[in-house]
DNA sequence: ATCCTGACCCAAG
DNA sequence: GCTTGGGCCAGGA
């Protein structure tokens, strides 16, 4: 079976909690970010947007934060206009990362007009 | 409940 | 170009 994530009807854009499982929102994170493909980016906000939360590309950050371990493409998330949001050693891990993939720089910041992922909307479940 | 902080963002100046 | 202030959501003390 399939559904769409962020479905028409939850009401979004307000400032209470509960109106969404935090966990599904997560998942719903997680698949977009599963689709950027190697030596793309994408941005907290635009993976916030397509996953159906616009105004939680905070709480994408977060997600990445904890959630390192379980093979998310994290390195590909960066700030808008390409700028490195991790500070020190961390900043130059992603990086090397995206460096790794192809992705290449423009003084600090990622040359988004080349690399940027144009991201899906929504994405199927199962 | 309040206060602080963050892998954020954007309009102004 | 960069810096700032305000807006945003959620977690932790």
């Amino acid at each position: 079976m399939s559904r769409r994530l962020a479905p028409e009807g939850v009401k979004r854009n307000i400032t209470k909690r509960g109106y969404a499982r935090d966990e599904e929102r997560d998942d719903a994170f997680r698949q977009i970010i599963r689709s950027i493909p190697r030596g793309r980016v994408s941005t907290y906000a635009r993976v916030a947007e397509a996953a159906g939360y616009p105004l939680f590309h905070r709480a994408v950050a977060r997600l990445l934060r904890k959630d390192t371990l379980t093979s998310l493409p994290w390195q590909r998330i960066v700030g808008s206009g390409g700028e490195i949001r991790l500070k020190g050693e961390f900043a130059e891990e992603q990086r090397l990362r995206l460096r790794m993939e192809g992705v290449q720089f423009h003084g600090e910041r990622v040359n988004m007009g080349i690399y940027q992922h144009e991201l899906r909307r929504w994405e199927v479940l199962d």
